[in-house]
DNA sequence: GTCTATAAAGTGATAGAC
DNA sequence: GTCTATCACTTTATAGAC
């Protein structure tokens, strides 16, 4: 992305797996807290390799960021297009094409599950939207725009006000699910079971979709 | 709280001064990105102070968390047994004894409501269970049991592992607000609406509690 | 209690040899 | 493309003068 004049020899498998090894650190610990000497030892090549492949740091955060955050935004669009051509959509299925390519995503990934969805959740809060890549904020701008457009032919009780905000909601349900669910477990201390990550996501559905569908306020 | 044999002369001014500024600047930039020199020069002390007063960078963070969090869950706790003597308590009623806290705190502050809420959110998630305080720790232990078994007298209909979840998600919906709500306007342009503090917290109300009450789900 | 000066260790970035 | 060596800077923490 940085340099495009150059012959790329043997230069994939360096910056492939310098990108993996980003992931599996950025997961654990956040994109702050590694320094490139960590990451450059887990990924065993040379610390120079990062501003290298990458120009800097930032630079491989951001091949991160968007690495996991396009295909996922790219995939709900998909999906929302493909269910707004039949007749008879419902709020239900709005929800699933914005939550599920999110688990679509972590199958195709090589991290475990966990380290996977902490790694996204950073990327939707970690850092602010002015550092976001060109190509993911406009995504995330098409998404957020979309989305709500569409809840709210299914639910033309509620103002456009009252489903940005739920939208918003629904985000903070997403994100510290992603990121934090570890930390019920050990909070409960398997009071709250251990559902699997399909169930979890019908729980999710099921509480952000009562959450959105709840009558409105005038103010 | 570190030294308790010290004689306490003109040493309040000098630490109080250095936990306004700290929660001003941990507030706007999280706790790993304010350094010590910022942190004094803000608060027109000494570098040294942060480490006589508080033991290290660390004791502050803790001095800090503890002040925020404990007034707030000590809170939470009284409202639940005040409202647990009444009869025909509701699940909105134990809502608000979960999220006002949080909001009549703000009134105390002499911060301003953006940056205590970020404070607050920060305080929140950004720290590990097991970085918190002792007493901040034994508090959010019950108020993460009282609760939930409060939810499930009114709710006879779900099971305490629905519980759990949906207030682990109703945790994540209140840690977006306080730290993300600013992003919300910039992204819909104004298409949010501009509601106040209280009405944002019916908001949160109503979502949040048709979810914790959504229909149980078996697997 | 407050200050200066500095220690000790860490950070990202880069010049230049190979 | 990869490496070593190093620069320039920042961080937290502390010893010791006042």
């Amino acid at each position: 992305m940085i340099k495009l004049t150059t012959t790329d020899t043997s230069d994939l498998s360096a910056k492939h797996t310098l990108l993996e090894a980003a992931q599996r650190l950025f997961g654990a610990k956040g994109f702050e807290k590694v320094s490139l000497r960590a990451l450059t030892q887990e990924a065993g090549v040379n610390l120079a390799a990062v501003n290298y492949h990458f120009g800097s740091k930032e630079g491989l955060i951001e091949s991160v960021v968007e690495s996991y955050m396009n295909p996922v935004n790219e995939e709900r669009l998909r999906r929302l297009t493909e269910a707004e051509e039949e007749s008879g959509i419902s709020l239900e299925t709005i929800m699933d094409c914005y939550l599920r390519p999110v688990l679509e995503a972590v199958k195709r990934s090589a991290l475990s599950e966990k380290l996977f969805f902490q790694m996204m959740g950073r990327c939707m809060s970690d850092r602010g939207l002015e550092k976001l890549p060109a190509s993911t904020l406009s995504l995330f701008e098409e998404v957020t725009t979309r989305f709500p457009q569409a809840m709210l032919r299914t639910n033309p009780h509620l103002t456009i006000e009252d489903i940005l905000w739920r939208l918003h909601f629904t985000v903070g349900v997403l994100i510290h699910v992603l990121i934090h669910t570890e930390a019920l477990s050990l909070f409960t201390q398997g009071r709250a079971g251990n559902p699997t990550t399909e169930n979890i996501l019908t729980m999710v559905k099921s509480y952000c979709g009562a959450g959105i569908q709840a009558p409105s306020y005038e103010f």
